[in-house]
DNA sequence: CGGATCTCAGCGAAACTGAGATCC
DNA sequence: CGGATCTCAGTTACGCTGAGATCC
C-alpha cells in the first residue's frame, strides 16, 4: 500500500500486480489530497454525484449504487447532512426509509469536487500523451470488465 | 477498495483513478488468494525474496528494502522464523541488530511462491495479448517512475 | 410470518506511531 | 551525547458483520 517503495525485491518491481498496486496507491493519494481540500472523502463524492445524477434515493439504494456498505452510508450521510449538502427526510410512502436529497449547496460542491477529480486525472496521467492515456484507459477497462464477470 | 463495484456514479467508472483502484483491487485479491494457498501473505514473499536475492540482512534493512514498517517486520519475521523459513540470530558485530537469514526450506518456499506469483500475473492479464501486456506494463512503469520522483 | 430498512456497536486486517530498552 | 535498532503497545481508517428496532 505504500505508494513509494523505493526498492523491494528486484523481480517484483516489474510485475503488473506490483505496478498496479503502486500506481493505484499514488492515484489514491492524489485523490484523497484533492478531496481533503474540500474537507471531504471519496465516498462523499460518490454519494453526492449519485444523488446529483439520479435524484433522491433511500440510503439502501445509495449504498447499492455506490458500492458502499449500509453501515458506512449512515455515517457518510450524517456528515453530508451536517454540512447541509444533503437532506435526510423520512419517506412518507415507506416509513422504513429515509429519502436523501441533494441540496443546492450540495450540487455546487459536487461540481467543485468534479473539477478536482478532473484535475487529479490530469496530474496522474501527466507523463503520458493523449494517445497513451486512451491506451491505458482501454486496457484497464478491459481488465476490469473481464474480472468483474468473475 | 471494493473490487466489484457494479455501478457507482456513471462518470466515475471511466476515470483512470477509479479503473486503477478497481483493477488493483482485483490484482490484490488474486494475489492474496494465491499466497493463501501457501499460508503466507504478500509481505512474507517480499521478505523471503529479498533475503534470497541479496542475502542476510538486519530487520531494519529488510524493512527499508521491502518498504515494510519496522513494526510489521518484527511480526512477519516471527511468522517466518516460526515456520523455519528464516533464522533470526543476534549480529555479533553490532549487538543492536538481528541477522535474518533464509533457510533452505525458505528458499524452496520462495521459489514456489514465485511460481504462484507468475501464475497470478497470467490470470490477471488473461484478456490481453502479449503486446498489450507489454503496453500496460510500460505505461504503468512510466507512471510509477514519474510519481515516485515526487 | 418473511424480508427490507436504518442504526449502532464492534471486529479484523493493514499501515502506522510512540515509547522503551539496548547498543553504536 | 545523538542516533540506530528491536520490540511491544496502541491508534487510525476501512470494509465489513451482527444485532436490534421498525416497518412493509
Amino acid at each position: 500500500m505504500d505508494p513509494v517503495a523505493p526498492q523491494s525485491p528486484a523481480g517484483l518491481r516489474s510485475t503488473p500486480t506490483w505496478l498496479l498496486n503502486q500506481t493505484a496507491g499514488h492515484a489514491a493519494r492524489l485523490l484523497s489530497e484533492g478531496f481533503a481540500a474540500h474537507d471531504l472523502r471519496g465516498y462523499h463524492y460518490r454519494l453526492l454525484t449519485a444523488l446529483a445524477e439520479d435524484g433522491p434515493a433511500s440510503q439502501a439504494d445509495l449504498g447499492r449504487r455506490c458500492a458502499i456498505d449500509r453501515s458506512d452510508v449512515v455515517a457518510a450521510i450524517n456528515d453530508l447532512a451536517g454540512r447541509g449538502l444533503v437532506v435526510r427526510a423520512p419517506d412518507p410512502a415507506d416509513r422504513r426509509r429515509n429519502v436523501i436529497s441533494i441540496t443546492d449547496v450540495g450540487a455546487d460542491e459536487a461540481r467543485r469536487l468534479g473539477d478536482t477529480l478532473d484535475r487529479v486525472q490530469r496530474d496522474l496521467l501527466a507523463p503520458l500523451s493523449a494517445t497513451e492515456r486512451d491506451q491505458l484507459t482501454r486496457l484497464l477497462t478491459r481488465l476490469l470488465a473481464h474480472h468483474s464477470r468473475q
